[in-house]
DNA sequence: GCCAACGTTGGC
DNA sequence: GCCAACGTTGGC
C-alpha cells in the first residue's frame, strides 16, 4: 500500500472542515499540476494512506491522516466556466484534471510541524519538506509514514487488533 | 524546442 | 509583504 501527502491551506480547507464533512469525506478537487495529476489519476488506490499537511498558516505541518476512498476520476470543477478552478483545456470527453476522494482517519493530538520534519533524520528527506517544493500532492515512503505516525501521537489501532 | 517573462506557492 | 523557487506560457 502506498502513502501520500496532500497539502492544503487551512484558510480554504482544513482538517477540521474534513472532520465536519458528511461521512468525514470529500473530493480533493482543484489540483492543476501535471505531476500531481498523474499520481491522482494513475497511482492512488483505495486504502492508500494520506498525510494531511497545512500550509500558509501559523504553524505549517502535518495535522492528521486520511485514506483514499475513491480512485482517480475527472475533476468536474475544471469543466465549469463559473468555477474558480475552471480550465478550458479540460473537456468532459478528454479530461485534463483528476481528483480522488479521501476520508478522514485521524486528527493528530500533536501535529508534526514543519520544524519537526526538518530536524528529523528520516523526515527531513521528505519530498514535501524540501525547500522550494510546490507540489500539492507528493509520495511518502513507508519509513516516513511510520515516523510521522509515531510523532503524531497516533492512537489508531493497528489493523487486525480486536476492538 | 529554447528561454525569458510571468504567475503562483509557501515559508518567514 | 517579501522573496526564493519553480511551473507555465508564449515569442521566436
Amino acid at each position: 500500500m502506498a502513502h501520500w501527502l496532500f497539502k492544503t491551506e487551512p484558510s480554504s480547507f482544513s482538517i477540521a472542515d474534513l472532520a465536519r464533512a458528511p461521512q468525514q469525506a470529500t473530493c480533493w478537487d482543484g489540483v492543476r499540476n501535471y505531476q500531481a495529476r498523474n499520481m491522482l489519476r494513475d497511482q492512488m488506490k483505495v486504502g492508500d494512506g494520506v498525510l494531511l499537511y497545512h500550509s500558509s498558516c501559523d504553524v505549517p505541518g502535518i495535522v492528521g491522516t486520511a485514506e483514499i476512498v475513491r480512485e482517480g476520476y475527472p475533476d468536474p470543477t475544471a469543466f465549469d466556466p463559473a468555477h474558480h478552478h475552471f480550465d478550458p483545456k479540460s473537456k468532459p470527453e478528454a479530461p485534463a484534471w483528476y481528483m480522488v476522494d479521501v476520508k478522514l482517519v485521524e486528527t493528530f493530538a500533536d501535529p508534526v510541524t514543519l520544524d519537526a520534519l526538518k530536524g528529523h533524520p528520516v523526515l527531513s528527506g521528505m519530498v514535501a519538506a524540501r525547500q522550494g517544493n510546490r507540489l500539492s500532492v507528493t509520495p511518502v515512503t513507508d519509513a516516513e509514514w511510520q515516523a510521522v505516525l509515531a510523532l503524531g501521537g497516533a492512537t489508531r489501532r493497528a489493523p487486525g487488533l480486536a476492538h
